[in-house]
Parts: C-alpha cells; structure tokens; sequence
DNA sequence: GATGAATGAGGGTTCATTCAT
DNA sequence: GATGAATGAACCCTCATTCAT
C-alpha cells in the first residue's frame, strides 16, 4: 500500500539502526532548509551512508519525508504521557500534560515546523495519518481537560476548542518562535498561556458590552452600531457540544 | 537590493496590470500544489502569459513568491481595517477585529497555508518584512484589546500574549481547517474561541488546585507530586510586561 | 495513448526538422552500440542539440527508439514503391520488388538489425504498430507473386510462406550479413536467391525419394525408416490455405 | 583472456550445477525481457541464489549472457544429430535434419531471439565464437544437402545460399512466430517451406519472361521498362486466389 | 513588449559489483 | 562456499532561465 514503507533489507534491528540514522539526518536538513531543497545526496552525507543506502530502506525521497514526520509525532506522543506518569490530581496532570507538550516541542522546534510546512507533499493516506496521530496526541491533552470538568475544578466548557487552543497556543511557540525565543523559557510561556486561558479576562464592567462581540449582534451592528447593541446582556454559561 | 522585485518594463499600470495576473495563477498554484513544485510554465499557462512574459516583470521564481506572500498579507491589513470603521465602542471594535481576521482567513485559506509553508523558502531581508506585516496585523488587533483594558473592560491583562492567542486561534481556522470547517461557520467558530478565552473556564473549586498548573510547582513536584503542592494557593493577577 | 509521441513545440516544420536531426543520430548510435547502451546524451551530443531538446519533441527515451524503428519501416514503404514506377510486366514487377527490398536494406543494414533486435524494448501497442508496417511491406511483394501467379508466370504456390520466404531472405542479408558481405553485392545475392527459390532444386532422380522429406513421412520414419517410404510418390501442386 | 569465464570455485561438479542453475534463469529472464532490462539480482532470484553467488562462478553480467547464448547454440549442435542418427537415405537424412532444426527453435523461440537480440552486447571475440557455433550448425545441413547433390538427388545448387535460405527459414518460425504460431504446427510450417524451395515455381510459360528478374537485366530495364517487357501480354481473367 | 524554443546544470534513482561475515 | 548489505558511478529527465525573433 502507498502507506507503508518498505524496506529491502530483513534483519529487522538493522532496518531500525539504519531508518534512525537516515531520518536524524533527513530532519536536521529537512527542518533547516526545506524538504524540496534538500537533496538525497545531502542527506546521505550527513547521515554517513551512500546514496544506494538509503534506497535500501526506502522507496522514494518521498518516503524519507513521511517517515520523518511520523517520527517527529511519534516523539510527541512517547514524550507526553511520560510526564503524566505517577500524577494522580487531574488539574495537577492537566498542568503537565501541557507543561510536557510545550517541552517537546521547544526541544524539536524545526521538526515541529517542519511537520507545518511538508505534511501537504505527501500523499493523501499518508497525510490522513498524520492527522490521526495529531488527533492522537490533542487526546492526551483532552482528556485531561475532560477530567478537570468531571471533577468540577473546569466549568463545562467547549473541550474540543479549549484543546485545540491550548494545542495551537503550544505550536505557536514554534510558529511564533522568532516572537517568543530569548524573551520567555518555555516553561514561563505556557505559564502565562495558561494564565490567559483559564483566568477571566473580562471585568464586571467590561461584561455589560460583552454582547458586541458575538457575531450573531456584529451581524447587526456591521457598518453601523446600534445603541441597541450595548443593551443586550451578556449570555450566560455556553452550552458545549460535543 | 534582494529586497525589491525589479521590472523590465516601464508602464506602471502595465506593471500592475501583469503582476496582478500573474500572482493570481501563482497563489492559487502555489496554494494547492505548493511553491516548489509548481512549475513557472504553469504559472505562465495559468496566468494565460508566456514564460517569457513572467520574467520581464519578475527576476526569479522565488521573486514570484515572494510578491505572492506580500500579496497575501497585505490583503489582511487592507480587509481588517474596513471592518473597524465606523465603529467606536471598544469592545465592538475587539470583536469586529476579530471577526474580520477569521473572515479574511476564511475566504483565503490556501493563502494563508501558502504563507506558512512557504515563508522559509525565502532570504532573510524578505522573511523579515513579512514578519513585519505580520506585526503589523497583530497591532490591528492588540490595538483593540489596549483600548478595552484602557476602557477598564479587560483586566490587565498580557496584552501581547492574548494577542497571538487571539492571532493564532484565527490562522487555526486555517491550520486545522480539517478539523473544523463543515462542522462550524467561521463566525461559530470565534464565536466560541472568544467566548473561551475572554470567560473563566476554572470554577471557584478549581482554583484551590490552581497552583499545580504552574511551572514553578511542577518543576518541584515532577515526577512525585507533593501533597504540599496541592495547598499552594492560586496567583492572583497576572503581571504582564510588553 | 500510449502510441504517439506528442512534441511540446507547436511550429510543424520545425518539430520535423529536429525529429529527423535526432532520429538520424539515434538510428546511427542505437544501431552501431545498442539502444540500451546509448545514453541520450549521445545522442544529443550527435544531433547537435542539447538534451533538454529531445525532450520538448518526445517524452521518453523509448519515444526515441519508437520514432527511430518506425522510420526504418517508413523508408522501407516509402522506396520499394519506387521501384515499381513504370513497370507493367509482372515478372519484371516481381524482379524489381526484391531486388529493391534487398537494396533498402542493404543501404541500412544496422538499422534493419535493430528493428530485430530493439522492436522487444517497446510496449505492446508500438510493437503491434511495427508489426502492421511490416505486414504493409511484405505485401509490396506478396502482390507481385499473385500477379504472376494470376498471369500464370508462377505456379499455384503458397503466397504468404514464398512472401516470408523472400523477405526472410532479405533480411538475411542483414541478420548474416558477416557470411556474405565482401563475396557478393546484394544484386549477385539477390539473383542467386531468387534463382533458387524460383528453380526446381530437385533432379527427377530426386523426386522418387522426395516424400522422406515430409513430416508426415518422418513421423513413422524416425529412428527406423521403413522401405515404404520410398514408394510414396511425391506430392504434386501444394494446396495452400490461408 | 576475454573469451573464457573462470570461476572461484574449484569444485568442477559444483560449477556445472551451479551454472545450469544460473543459466536456465538467465535465459528465461533475459529472453522475456531482454538482457540489460534484467537485473543480476533478478536472475539471483529466479535461480533461487544470492547475488554474491552469482560473481563466483562468473566475472560480468556480460559472461552471464555470453555462457546463455553459448548454452543456447549448444543445444541446436546437441539435438540435430541426434534426429540422423540411424537414418542413412541422404533425401531422409535432409528431410530429418531440417524438421529437427525446426523442432529444436520451436521447443526454444525465446531463446533464439534471444541470440539474435543480444548477440551484438558482446565483445568482438564472443561474437566470433557464437558465429563460429552457427557455422557448425549450418554446416549440419549443408552436409546433408551436399549429400543429395553428390547422390544426383539435388541438383548443383549453391550448396551455401541454399543452406542459409533454410536456416533462415527456420529462425523465421522464431523471428515471425507471431505471424505462424497458431496456424501452423513446426512440422507443417517446415513441410511447406521445403515443398516450395525444392520445387519449380515458375511456370514453363514463365521461364520466358524469367530473365527480368536477374539484376543484370534490371540494370538496363530501371526506370524505364524495356520494349520487351510492354509486348507481355497480361493474362486476364487468372486463377483466382484469396 | 511578448513569445516560446533552446540550454544544461542538477536531482532522483538504479544496479553492477564488492567484501565482511 | 554462500550471503546480502553497502557502495557510488552513471543515467534519465526536469525546469529555471535566456535570447533571437
């Protein structure tokens, strides 16, 4: 299937040795000048083999790319739940389940680009599989989340959207690196990431005219803001689907 | 300099006229396929001009780029602005600001996947002057959140920090389109995304067990979990500096 | 389809020109170092072009080796014809005919060698289409055998295995070409071909043991011929089916 | 030297095996596909070896083709006289050797493209060999006929011309099986062929305007036929054939 | 100003051959 | 003797760019 990866050569610990060293090489380059510009060539030289090596293990250069993405996800996904092991408290595990995703991604910041900027050169099956395995690693901050509101420490907020904040808030600071870099760790950015996302922005006062910022009143209010519109109450409580 | 996009040819409105053409084929091209491996021939067929032609206008492929992400950006702080005029309420202000971004998004999301992808495939003094008018679209919105702090309507908050949440939530729409679009229109959508981030998600009950989200804890309780920790109190206020 | 070999330029009499500058030099390569063998370059570099060239007028490599084969047939098609201008006798016809195939090839023999031995590297389809062309070729020279045989000038023989015979011949010409080639031209080949073919080979002595020769005979004669074999008289006027 | 392949291996009966295996693989493989389009790794595992062991018993690719085709010819000298042993009558004795050539390139057509495709991927002195091979078979016929003519069976041919234009014959139930396989059995195909080499085919009538087939004569009559050729009058209303 | 034929450097990929095990 | 992983030269083909018309 155009999904697998085949490799020619059997012995199964060699295939292993090999793929890590061929995609070590293949992501460094990859992350650092772009998947396109980066030849075969190159990447066999940095990872010290020959050129027919790497078609030993790999059917296309194509295949070097989708491999190295489902490494870089697959990094995530090992990495994360490793730093929930041993936590109990669900507000103490959604923090570090957070905490754990900003790590790795400040520690493969180019891979995390990387996987942004190159997932649309592969196939479709192959782009779908990345999906999954992102969809894999929101559920690790998901459920988390859905604990927190069972156990009554989060209101019944939208889990969904809240998740995929909180995820783009963490690829941000690989998005965004050039914003953040020298000024914030890691650690203080999601703190005050999490600060933001938890904690009321809006005063008492500022809730009278909370109502002007759902699109449902701007739809009215476009072009020309009714008095009307700074009348309306602000809604209460949303009610979440799931 | 590497800069500018120099033109052979002399008649301004021609210029224009071409470039416009040209871009035109090139976003959408670049958009679906991707920049490298779009072809000039098919941005030529495409743009209904010969190859040839393209080069009187442009010097190189990644010229074409270049102008295609220009493009793309300044489209943003020409729509954005549109949708604030004649508003004066603040928090109306925030809301169409926000609305507006998501909208624009909405309607040009290859382009904005394109920027994305493709801004590293540019030199440095060109990567820096999109950088810049991103800022520059930033400033559109932190601009609004000032004014609603000033106003006393949002606490003192981490204006920069909300900002590129804000920022990010919006380019998400296009980033996890998938996930998103057929479910939601993009007015539910930051409907609900401000709707998270401007209320408190954590409950009364919830905040006893705040601290442990915090980096500061978690670095001493990683790994063993401290009762201790559990008693620390929440922060109050954050501090936010620019 | 699979069968023609589309040109990227548009202008007829040029894709005409560079065909045959290039067809030239592949028949030449292809036929004195095999079409495997011969990189593109080669060709390029003997046509005069660069080798991006060949590739607006065809799309493979194959397409060359296609183009080339073809050409062969065609010049076959094209000059036996010629011969026959102007002849009205039947026998002179038939004369005329062979005598030219022999001199077409004889004018080409490392092309026609490598109609033999590269017609294999095609597809199907192309093979199929040469085939067609050879079909055409031998009936320039079954329709001078049936009209002799029509005017009684040949007896009522075998038409299509007489064709095949003469053109096997020909051919020979150029398949065994290092056996004759310096002892003979290819008119003197030719005549003592066609004076054997056309000739009684057997004496009347001969005919008595003539039925030996028949499969059908050896069937029962292998290993132990039997005395009734030489009663068998021989078969007069063979029947031929088609 | 060049003509002879030496193997690494000392065990005589091991190489013979080992070779018969190699051989058999090869000639299949490079007999459906062609010798440079198969792979020694392909030919390694048709054989059911290892690519190394195929460089034991070898030197080149190239001897690997040069031991198939001599395998090849090898089989022509091997089973021709088997088919005369014990056949003594001269006409018997022709009869049998070319049924017996006919059968041998039926059991074996691949093969015999084979030698006539990749003959030419040789070097000179292989090539010389091969030919040399030919010969010995040719002579196998030649023989035969030089017999009925010394029995004053055959008339005085030219033992040479007649001897190729029944090779050729032969090669041509390879070299066209497309045009007979089906349609004719080896042993009718042989039958007809001989029938109308070793018989008249022109008629007493004919034989008066037979002149104009010898090139002697053309010489004069091209272009523009001579007054002889217009005073033939055409035979109407001639034995139809189909 | 516009065209598109021509160029040729460069990249992906294959495969004969070697050699350590 | 046998294996098959590793090598790297060499080939096909693409495509950005030029330039004569």
């Amino acid at each position: 299937m155009a999904l697998e990866v085949v490799s020619k050569v059997e012995v199964p610990e060699l295939v292993e040795k090999r793929q890590t060293q061929i995609l070590k090489a293949a992501i460094e380059l990859y992350g650092r000048q772009g998947y396109h510009v980066t030849t075969i060539r190159e990447v066999a030289q940095r990872a010290n083999v020959s050129v027919g090596l790497i078609y030993q293990y790999v059917h296309d250069k194509e295949d070097v790319l989708f491999l190295a993405l489902v490494e870089v996800l697959d990094s995530y996904l090992r990495e994360i739940p490793q730093a929930l092991e041993g936590l109990a408290d669900p507000m103490e595990r959604f923090g570090a389940a957070v905490h754990a995703y900003g790590r790795v991604i400040d520690e493969r910041i180019e891979a995390t680009l990387l996987v942004y900027r190159e997932t649309k050169s592969l196939g479709r099956q192959r782009r779908e599989l990345l999906k999954a395995k992102e969809i894999e690693s929101n559920k690790l901050i998901s459920d988390c989340i859905e604990q927190c509101v069972a156990q009554g420490l989060f209101d019944e907020v939208d889990v969904e959207m809240l998740t995929y904040m909180i995820v783009m808030f963490c690829h941000a600071w690989a998005l965004k690196s050039w914003r953040f870099r020298g000024r914030l760790t890691i650690a203080q950015y999601v703190d005050r990431g999490l600060q933001l996302m938890l904690h009321p922005v809006v005063t008492a006062r500022g809730k009278r005219s909370l109502a002007s910022v759902d699109s449902r009143r701007l739809a009215v209010a476009e072009g020309k803001p009714s008095p009307a519109a700074r009348k309306t109450t602000a809604r209460k409580g949303a009610k979440p689907r799931h």
